[in-house]
DNA sequence: AAAGGCACCAACCGCACGTGC
DNA sequence: TGCACGTGCGGTTGGTGCCTT
C-alpha cells in the first residue's frame, strides 16, 4: 500500500533527547494534554517525530513512573503473567503499575530470561529446557519431585534474600521450597496457551491465543483463552482464581478481584482445578482495570 | 592505565490494528 | 467497503557505563 512517513524525517532530531527537549514535552503535555501525537511536535516547538515524543513521554517523562528495580513480586508476577500472556509487553505492563511495557521488555531480556536459562527454564514455554529436565521435575508429569535434584534444579531465586518464601504464594512459577511444599499443598500450575476462539455474544471481544502464543490484539476488555493444565491431582476440587493466583486484585489498589462474587454466578473466571489428567478449560478474564 | 567485552536501557523501526471518511 | 491516517505494540539496535583482563 505504501504509507506515508509518520513524520518529515530530515527535518528531525534522533537519538537521546535533551533536556530542553524533554522540558518542552512535559510543558506541552502538561497544557494540553496527550494525543496527537503527530502533531505534537510541530506545536511543541519540538524537531522530533510523533512517535518518538510519545515514547519519550510513555518510556520516560511520564509523572507516574515507578523508578527503581523490580521487586520479587514484581519479577513473580511478570513471570506469571509472561507464562499466561507471552510476549504481550502492554498487557503484562499493565498488570504493574508504574513500569512501562519498553521497561518490562528489557528487564525480561536481560534478567528473568537469563534466570530461567541457569535454572534449565525456557523462558518463552517456561517449561524444562530439556526431556531429561521435564523427567526430574513435577511441572508437567505431576511426579514427585527427587529430592537430590537441587544440580539441575537450583533454588529459584524468585523471592527476595530473606523474605518469608510464602510471599511467593501467588505465583505461576514455584520455587524448589514451595515446589516441595505443592506437593502436598499446593498445586503447581504451568499453563499452556492454546486457541480460543471467541464467543462474543455482545459487544466484548476478546483476545484470541494462538498455539504459537501469538496474539491477535483486539478489545482487551476480556480475554479468552483456553488453558491446558498440568499438576497434581487436587484431590480437593479446590477452586482457583486465576486473578488472584497471578495478582490482579492488587492491581491499582481499588481494582479488586470479583472473583467472589463470580462464584456463585456462571462466570468461569473462577474455575475448578483440574484432576491430574491434562485437559482444557476456558476461561475468562476480566480486565478490571479498563472500566 | 588501557583495551576489549559485556550488560543495560533508551530509542528506533516496521508492522498491525482501530477508526473516520 | 476500501482507503488513509493515527496510534500502539513488539523486536531490534545503538550508545553508554561498568567490569574484566
Amino acid at each position: 500500500m505504501g504509507r506515508s512517513p509518520c513524520c518529515e524525517k530530515q527535518h528531525t532530531n534522533k537519538g537521546a533527547w535533551t533536556k530542553d527537549e524533554d522540558q518542552r514535552l512535559i510543558n506541552y503535555i502538561t497544557l494540553h494534554g496527550q494525543g496527537s501525537w503527530r502533531s505534537l511536535p510541530k506545536a511543541a516547538g519540538l524537531l522530533r517525530c510523533g512517535k518518538s515524543c510519545r515514547l519519550r513521554w510513555i518510556n520516560y517523562l511520564r509523572p507516574d513512573l515507578k523508578r527503581g528495580n523490580f521487586t520479587p513480586e514484581e519479577d513473580n508476577l511478570i513471570i506469571s503473567l509472561h507464562s499466561l500472556l507471552g510476549n504481550k509487553w502492554s498487557l503484562i505492563a499493565a498488570r504493574l503499575p508504574g513500569r512501562t511495557d519498553n521497561e518490562i521488555k528489557n528487564y525480561w531480556n536481560t534478567h528473568i530470561k537469563r534466570k530461567l536459562y541457569s535454572l534449565g527454564i525456557d523462558p518463552q514455554t517456561h517449561r524444562p529446557l530439556n526431556a531429561a529436565a521435564a523427567a526430574n521435575t513435577t511441572e508437567i508429569t505431576g511426579k514427585k519431585r527427587s529430592s537430590g535434584n537441587h544440580q539441575n534444579n537450583p533454588k529459584l531465586e524468585l523471592v527476595s534474600s530473606g523474605e518469608d518464601s510464602s510471599s511467593n504464594s501467588s505465583s505461576g512459577i514455584t520455587t524448589e521450597e514451595s515446589a516441595d511444599n505443592s506437593d502436598h499443598h499446593q498445586q503447581q500450575l504451568n499453563l499452556e496457551l492454546s486457541i480460543g476462539l471467541p464467543s462474543s455474544s455482545d459487544d466484548t471481544k476478546t483476545i484470541v491465543v494462538h498455539p504459537s502464543g501469538s496474539l491477535k490484539r483486539q478489545r482487551r476488555e476480556e480475554v479468552q483463552v483456553a488453558l491446558r493444565w498440568y499438576g497434581n491431582d487436587n484431590e480437593s476440587g479446590e477452586q482457583v482464581c486465576l486473578c488472584c493466583s497471578l495478582g490482579f486484585q492488587s492491581v491499582g489498589g481499588n481494582q479488586a478481584c470479583r472473583c467472589k462474587a463470580m462464584k456463585s454466578s456462571t462466570s468461569s473466571s473462577v474455575i475448578t482445578a483440574p484432576t491430574s489428567t491434562a485437559r482444557h478449560q476456558t476461561i475468562t478474564f476480566t480486565d478490571f482495570s479498563h472500566p
